[in-house]
DNA sequence: TGATTTATGTATCGAACGATATAGAAAGGA
DNA sequence: TCCTTTCTATATCGTTCGATACATAAATCA
């Protein structure tokens, strides 16, 4: 099973990482056919031949865009001795991160697809199960702090989570709209300011 | 200048309305034109002679937005008493205008339109300009609570502002992934739990 | 009543959409 | 060398997009 046939002439994974830009600036929906193939430089064919289809591609710039962006932003969260930390950390990335000069502004998740029907577009879908497993990767290194003794068990680490991941999300909006990185770090440790008592015993 | 021709075949105020829940749920540029004369039960030439095109009809729908649904919420800032229960209130308005059952979930203005190109897209640029009007709208509230005694002069307004208003825009995700009322309550309640380190001198 | 004005319903415009058919080009296998 | 396989480039498919031309209907004005 060697490689038979012509052999491809362009790089798969630069050709997704633009594709990927592509969809994290604009959106799945506004993103068209001729704006990734003008990005990715190759033809119509070629692309469908490599990703199937343009859902497809955005999975896979999805996948990607985890793997190497959002990778900065979670890891901050089992690399933290406390959970306390875990969290200004998280925020702290997601500041940075979001404010990047050399990227789209935001986070490619929160503003990839927000309208449309669940069912009609599965991109819609594909991103909502994203945030809410990152909104589930929050509730569990609470519920690692409550395990390690440092967050009281009568809190609901489900509600804090779901703060923070709003939070987040907010950020998201705030950075499209052009709020600086101090500006964002500001929004970061303003949200940590709400830690203490959100983590006293209820 | 009497009324001359034939008269208009359906009420127009209704009309809009229908026009504005169809872009609050869907956005700006995954409502189309047939989305809009189906909802609206209007043919497209009237609809053009009526409203111009469709970006001019987005703007007329956003306006009836905020008058309708913004007023619930921004009301709550100059009623309360103190600049605390106000952003209590704001945020609590926000919860359940948000989770309200019988329309589309989360702000028309927070997820009309997050992508785009800034100058293509007039829609993006007039829902821009909203939230950063919103969030001046906080501001103007910390600096009267200033004025007032409530909040020291050392603390900046613009940052407080700035994280509540991202606070709110994050609801608004959070809202579309199916948080329930309590859940969005108690992310108001998390928020609140912030003011008086927020609040204290610098 | 006839002329004018405005709104409606049908049918359709050119452009852009996502996606392909087709033919030719570039590789390995026999 | 010839065949098979795979990729590329051009041209285009049918559909949907936002937006209109056109003829007709319903009102006021003279």
């Amino acid at each position: 099973m060697s490689q038979r046939g012509r052999p491809r002439a362009f790089d798969s994974d630069a050709a997704l990482r633009r594709a990927m830009l592509v969809f994290w600036e604009k959106g799945y929906e506004a993103t068209s056919m001729a704006d990734l193939t003008a990005a990715m430089q190759i033809g119509a064919p070629s692309l469908y031949a490599a990703f199937g289809n343009k859902a497809e591609l955005f999975a896979a710039a999805l996948k990607t865009y985890k793997a190497e962006i959002g990778m900065e932003i979670w890891d901050a969260l089992p690399k933290a001795a406390t959970a306390r930390q875990a969290f200004a950390d998280f925020l702290a990335e997601t500041a940075i991160a979001y404010a990047h000069p050399d990227r789209p502004r935001g986070c490619m998740i929160a503003l990839g697809v927000l309208n449309g029907d669940t069912e009609a577009i599965p991109a819609c879908e594909l991103l909502r199960d994203s945030r809410l497993e990152n909104s589930s990767l929050l509730r569990e290194r609470l519920e690692q702090g409550v395990r390690d003794g440092e967050i009281p068990p009568s809190v609901d680490c489900q509600q804090i989570a779901d703060f923070y991941a709003t939070v987040q999300h907010g950020m998201s909006i705030t950075a499209r709209d052009g709020a600086t990185l101090a500006s964002l770090q500001s929004t970061a440790d303003a949200a940590m300011a709400a830690w203490d008592t959100l983590t006293s015993p209820r």
